[in-house]
DNA sequence: GTCTATAGCCTGATAGAC
DNA sequence: GTCTATCAGGCTATAGAC
């Protein structure tokens, strides 16, 4: 069982898209392996059950996605840039990749240990360290991992309410802009860290 | 099919805590007929198909969730106190009722049109309608829809990554205490919209 | 209203030929 | 590595007796 042959590969990113939308058990075997053109069969040559293919597939969408955090931030000079740069980074992250935050978001409800910490390893723990000294720094009155899970909801809360909040009153489109989203938590923020 | 039957609502109760931990096709009908101590053909006899007995259930789970909040804010008299009382009714409700909070979430990543009306119609926008005026009054230069999300995404993002706060540096159990959310949020939004 | 029995379908997984 | 063929088990939903 070759780990990186090109089929392997090629059955993660048909994997992703599909797990994303319907979830765990509402991807079958055989709709990966249509997607990739193969039988249902040939699936365990690569991987030796579903559950593991899952796995794999997760940590193929999630790794790599943190790297360029540490860069980014390394730019920033004043508490004031860290907070914007950081606030961009989580909303370009999660904005753009629609199956990167569906998929956070399923393990999330579901609950289960072992992906939980999947999603704490491979995500939540490389951010969090990576900022955990800011956290700390940026205002003493807040609690760093309160604070730091304020942030990250925020900026995840406005994509998770995205398809129900153009049903609500006062909805415009200007809502849905990335830059608005930045800008609107931004300054939420300084606000409430005394930043001005 | 008698609507309101004794059954008919042991039915909806049985099985609004297997839908919430396992998702709709997590469930199967035997389950919900097991819990209830009939036989899965029965159930056919008070809905048509399955999907007509989750949307009853959401339905029953939901309603009369929001019925308190408007009481509660007739009693605050000035917007930091209106605020308070908002942030602890969105703790209360979604804090202490895992069940109503993991279907909500299971909705919210499901995309379902369907069911998102049926979240729009039953949760956030009676919520929404009951402090629009509070949310323009509060702050000119925030956009009220945003603010609304804001709010409840700060509140809400807690209760979701609550499983794996626990696996992170710096947890201490009082994260999950209820007050300390409370706290929290409220310093924070008293900061970002200027009512010190 | 509930039961038993079962139809008809989809599921994950395996065996063995190529 | 991939195929065809196949399995055992689970699923929703229906039919008909009580």
């Amino acid at each position: 069982m070759p780990k990186q042959s090109k089929t392997y590969i090629k059955i993660l990113e048909a994997s992703l898209p599909l797990f994303a939308a319907f979830g765990y058990k509402g991807v079958a075997m055989r709709d990966i392996a249509n997607t990739v053109g193969i039988t249902a069969a040939a699936l365990y040559n690569h991987f030796p059950n579903k559950e593991s293919l899952y796995f794999k597939a997760l940590e193929y969408a999630f790794d790599a996605q943190v790297a360029g955090l540490a860069e980014t931030l390394a730019n920033a000079k004043n508490p004031r840039q860290r907070l914007t740069v950081f606030i961009e980074f989580w909303v370009e992250t999660f904005g753009s990749d629609v199956i990167l935050r569906a998929l956070l978001q399923r393990e999330m409800t579901d609950g289960d240990e072992a992906r939980l910490k999947l999603l704490v390893r491979h995500v939540f723990f490389p951010v969090y360290e990576e900022i955990e000294g800011f956290m700390h720094s940026l205002a003493e009155r807040y609690d760093p991992l309160l604070l730091f899970f304020s942030m990250a909801g925020l900026v995840m809360y406005h994509f998770e309410t995205a398809p129900l909040r153009r049903l609500l009153p006062d909805f415009k489109p200007e809502h849905d802009n990335h830059e608005k989203i930045v800008e609107h938590v931004t300054t939420l923020m300084i606000g409430a860290l005394g930043l001005h």
